[in-house]
RNA sequence: GGGCCCGUAGCUCAGUCGGUAGAGCAGCGGACUUUUAAUCCGUAGGUCGGAGGUUCGAAUCCUCCCGGGCUCACCA
């Protein structure tokens, strides 16, 4: 805390001012008297907010005040403060919490501004905020001085990031916004939102290591989970025709520019639907997310421009492959894999079964190809122990991945609904498991036992919210679509 | 987990060949009643991430530790 700061504050109290008082009754945003200038003009108006500059002229000033629109000028002078007034804008900081009444003026140099004819200290302000200062040159360019750009100090202190970085809150606001048009379009369909356990006895509808505690009063281990899946179908197998849910899910595993131990998928199912017809529902509704949140299906990513306007290219596993290495490996037997893999230069391992292969292959030189919107369709069926089998192509199932920029935002099936055969894949899953995979998915005799009394044909979806952000955003680490990233805790050596 | 890089004032950064630390902004004092990176004068501010080592002497060289960034692997 800085002890100047703290001075001031007494001061405050000594002058009979309380520094943290209960309410304020702002009338004006910021921008509802910029955007309205002409018929706001004259009248006088309340605006609140933080104290971002002070630029001091002995008996006047000018303060820029950021409310959550923007920012707005405030000119104060003693003339019309008083000396009281005026002695209370002495003992600002910037950083302070102020509201302004007065009347809307536009300065000689041409800034719309208020002037002050009552000044009030809304929240004093204790600890030093970074000063991030801009100017504009002729041209409309912008130059940022002393940047507030630690990505460590701006992760751990976002509320710091977020007041003097005004890009940092336009991706979080447009965040919301994705989340806000895919939950109406969902609604619209009729679709239940629903909610389902997150602290899980078993875990599944994944391939991850979860995280793990205890239930004390129970004495039993639970699991966060990493997928809501199967209470999703759980309930199209009640009834519900049409459910979804925006879970936290939860991986115990590596973090990356691209991984968090947290993060957010919406997860839909539709009874009485296939994964064709989820393909067409994603990619509109994709496009029309993007529509509401950058007014175009079209968007920048980084060097590449991405279109999301339906439709988007289907192109099978066996398919990619060939368009990218020249080679049909559709009807490859084990070595002919095995070899495929050495001519492109691709480590394995001999413990690879063939459909790791295909995957290892695929993800290595296809799918960092795909920048436009693309369905991978048709898998392999031991990378999908949930997906129904293909219903014409033996040894794939009805599954698909939407790609976008090269990466993963979401993952649909044709659900398994046969109990025998959703049965037989867990078993495979748990022989995975005794092979010593700890990613292998578990036995859920509880789901077995739901699918056994009847579950209609459903397709099902899950899309990432975070990576969908990053790419509505142009955002290239998903700490940067996270309010607050996972971090390792703050050594002692810090405050 | 591997590799590369980084850690100096509240913020952004300099600091040469090893000789006990600088700038701008912010702060503090002063001038200024239409400025906008306000300006001008003055001033204060540091366990140089931490511990050890080499050395007459370490922000600087060496070792270890802590924290971070990027990247590769696994994954969504």
């Amino acid at each position: 805390m800085d002890e100047v700061r703290r001075e001031k504050l007494d001061k405050l109290i000594e002058l009979g001012i309380n520094p943290y008082p209960y309410k304020f009754d702002r009338t004006h945003l910021s921008e509802d008297i910029k955007a309205n200038f002409e018929a706001v003009e004259g009248q006088t108006v309340s605006i609140a907010g933080r104290l971002m500059a002070n630029r001091g002229m002995g008996k006047a000033a000018f303060l820029d005040l950021q409310d959550p629109a923007g920012r707005i000028q405030g000119f104060l002078r003693q003339n019309d403060l008083g000396e009281e007034g005026f002695a209370l804008y002495k003992l600002l900081d910037i950083g302070d919490i102020v509201g302004i009444t007065g009347e809307v003026f536009r300065t000689k140099t041409g800034e719309i501004s208020v002037k002050a004819q009552t000044l009030v200290l809304l929240s004093k302000s204790l600890r030093p905020l970074p000063i991030v200062k801009e100017k504009e040159d002729e041209s409309g360019e912008k130059t940022v001085f002393d940047a507030f750009a630690d990505k460590e100090l701006r992760y751990r202190q976002r509320y710091v990031d977020l007041v003097v970085n005004p890009e940092v809150r336009e991706v979080f606001v447009k965040r919301s916004a994705i989340i806000g048009e895919i939950r109406r379009q969902f609604a619209d369909n009729g679709w239940l939102e629903v909610e389902t356990p997150i602290l899980q006895p078993i875990y599944g509808g994944a391939s991850a290591r979860p995280f793990k505690t205890h239930h004390n009063a129970l004495d039993m281990p639970l699991y966060l989970r990493i997928a809501n899946e199967l209470y999703l179908k759980r309930l199209i197998v009640g009834g519900f025709d049409g459910v979804f849910e925006f879970a936290k899910d939860f991986r115990n595993e590596g973090m990356s520019r691209f991984h968090n131990p947290e993060f957010t998928q919406v997860e839909l199912y539709v009874a009485y639907k296939d994964y064709h017809w989820m393909m067409e529902m994603t990619e509109n509704l994709i496009a029309a997310v993007a529509q509401r949140v950058n007014g175009s299906t079209k968007t920048v990513f980084g060097e590449h421009e991405v279109d999301f306007k339906p439709p988007w290219p289907r192109l099978s596993i066996y398919g990619g492959i060939e368009k990218y290495t020249g080679k049909n490996l559709a009807n490859a037997s084990e070595a002919e894999l095995f070899a495929a893999a050495k001519d492109l230069h691709l480590p394995v391992d001999k413990t690879w079964g063939p459909g790791k292969i295909v995957d290892e292959i695929f993800g290595e030189f296809v799918e960092p190809k795909l920048i436009q919107p693309t369905f991978i369709v048709d898998h392999p069926v031991f990378l999908s122990p949930l997906a129904k089998k293909h219903r014409s192509e033996a040894g794939l199932v009805e599954r698909f991945e939407a790609v976008v920029c090269g990466k993963e935002i979401a993952n649909a099936f044709s659900e398994l609904n046969d109990p025998l055969d959703q049965r037989e894949r867990f078993e495979a899953q748990v022989a995975l498991r005794e092979q010593g995979d700890d990613e292998a998915q578990m036995l859920d005799d509880d789901y077995l036992r739901a699918l056994e009394y009847g579950m209609p044909p459903t397709a099902g979806i899950g899309i990432g919210i975070d990576r969908l952000t990053m790419v509505l955003t142009n955002q290239h680490s998903i700490r940067d679509v996270l309010l607050f990233p996972h971090m390792r805790p703050e050594g002692s050596d810090k405050e």
